[in-house]
DNA sequence: TATTGTTATACTCTATAACTATA
DNA sequence: TATAGTTATAGAGTATAACAATA
């Protein structure tokens, strides 16, 4: 059960990052990008928990990022030990794709399954996330 | 719906490692040995399968297993361009320890979910594997 | 010709601990 | 004292392409 759900992982990373490939993304990156796609803010903290990545790893994942313009470290003022994170519109852009193609291959992985089946797995993941 | 997948699969192996800490295992070799401890041999190509993992990234986490004597490479008689990866006695009882935290932390995180919820995810789980 | 598995290379991710700045 | 985030280091995972052996 869970070694199904880590082979999912890893095929669905495989598939998406072969559709995404002329963005050039890691698998990170797209993860990133994908919880950025909504547009709101988010700090280093925050982007740890959402993605599931520490945030030591994150900091080289932003630094990329941020190399290629696709988001900003914004001072917080509120907390000045602390950045939000925020898309550029170019990264605005390149989330909008990712997130696109994330739709895509789940309307196509999931078609066929009823709306029961989808929530019950999303009660299950949610389970899972709280192991901690 | 894939995020909270991944988010819910880094957050598990980062659990699981931390149950396992004693075995110095990483996420990866805890995959593999979870795989393997049904006791039945695979080829790499199975185990790439099974796991999620590409045949170039096993062969350096086979090779470290091997090293550390958990499995062995035996030539496959039947088909001499492939080897059968098998599990060795001290192998056998590294995964036991694996496979039985997977089935705790299992029965930890997921108490409280029905049958029917259970089998929802195994089956959206199961879609989601077949993307390609 | 195609497949199995490994190697080589360069890059990305990870764990751990130590560190700076701010709270 | 505690928290946010970065840095340093060493090791592990990844993609890609090329390769040897076997089918």
């Amino acid at each position: 059960m869970l070694l199904a759900l880590q082979r999912a992982t890893h095929r669905t990373l495989q598939a998406l990052s072969g559709e995404l490939a002329e963005l050039k993304l890691s698998a990170s990156e797209i993860n990133v990008l994908g919880n950025l796609a909504d547009g709101r803010p988010r700090s280093v903290r925050e982007l740890s928990r959402d993605t599931g990545t520490r945030a030591t790893t994150l900091t080289g994942i932003l630094d990329r990022l941020e190399r290629r313009a696709l988001l900003s470290r914004e001072l917080d003022a509120q907390d000045r030990r602390s950045f939000r994170i925020a898309l550029t519109d170019q990264g605005r852009e390149a989330a909008g794709t990712v997130h696109a193609a994330i739709v895509e291959l789940e309307r196509h992985a999931l078609a066929g399954l009823s709306d029961q089946e989808l929530a019950s797995y999303r009660a299950v993941v949610a389970a899972l996330q709280e192991v901690f």
